[in-house]
DNA sequence: ATTTTGTGAAACCGAATGGTTTCATATATA
DNA sequence: TATATATGAAACCATTCGGTTTCACAAAAT
């Protein structure tokens, strides 16, 4: 079972989970009520999200807040790195194009 | 058939192939060489991968080139904007931090 | 003490996924 | 022209995925 945080971010519900917790801890019923799907979908969703590390529990009775560990988040944008590197040289050779406009308007 | 760039890049030979392309154009064939699986396998990620216009074809004779449509990738880095804030956030309290116990030691 | 509430887990289901094997087709090459 | 090469697509298969329904259990409320 394959459980990484690209695999985690593969599912819309698993991602809107994910902006939520942004915001603040929640419960799972507390999650749910944002979805049109049942409870234990969203407890499944969670499980997973709990596997690979993006999210964990805290538990205060027999609640238990689900927070976001933002360092996962991170690791996406590592592997985005590779590839920033290519749309900044692009942004680059746009504003050339565009101080050349400019340029030649004079 | 849910096709988008999150999809895409959940499986690790779709990222491994990106991360191909992200230097250079290629063919299947050529991007197959730096597999295990067969060249039908990398195949069917080269269609998935068109079809949320991630690659684009460039028909060349009998070969066909794939390329990265790097606007696509930007997608993944704006979605994780919401969390950037968050793990910014962390780092300027750790600077805090590190700027208390420099001052401490003094 | 009994009932309600918050939660995870298991069983089940249809659909999607990732892979292989086989085939079809168009373009080079001999 | 006959053969080799580059490629996509279809058929098939075991596994995974995302969802629901049902159940189990601990903690809070009555």
């Amino acid at each position: 079972m394959r459980r990484d945080i690209f695999q985690a971010i593969a599912d819309p519900t698993r991602r809107a989970i994910l902006g939520l917790l942004a915001l603040q801890a929640m419960t799972p019923n507390g999650i749910a009520e944002h979805f049109q799907t049942t409870r234990q979908a969203v407890s499944k969703h969670l499980r997973i999200l709990t596997e690979c590390e993006v999210v964990k529990q805290e538990y205060q009775g027999r609640e238990i807040y689900y927070h976001l560990e933002i360092q996962r988040m991170k690791e996406i944008d590592k592997w985005l790195e590779q590839f920033r590197k290519l749309w900044e040289i692009r942004f680059d050779q746009l504003d050339k194009v565009l101080a050349n406009l400019k340029k030649n308007k004079r």
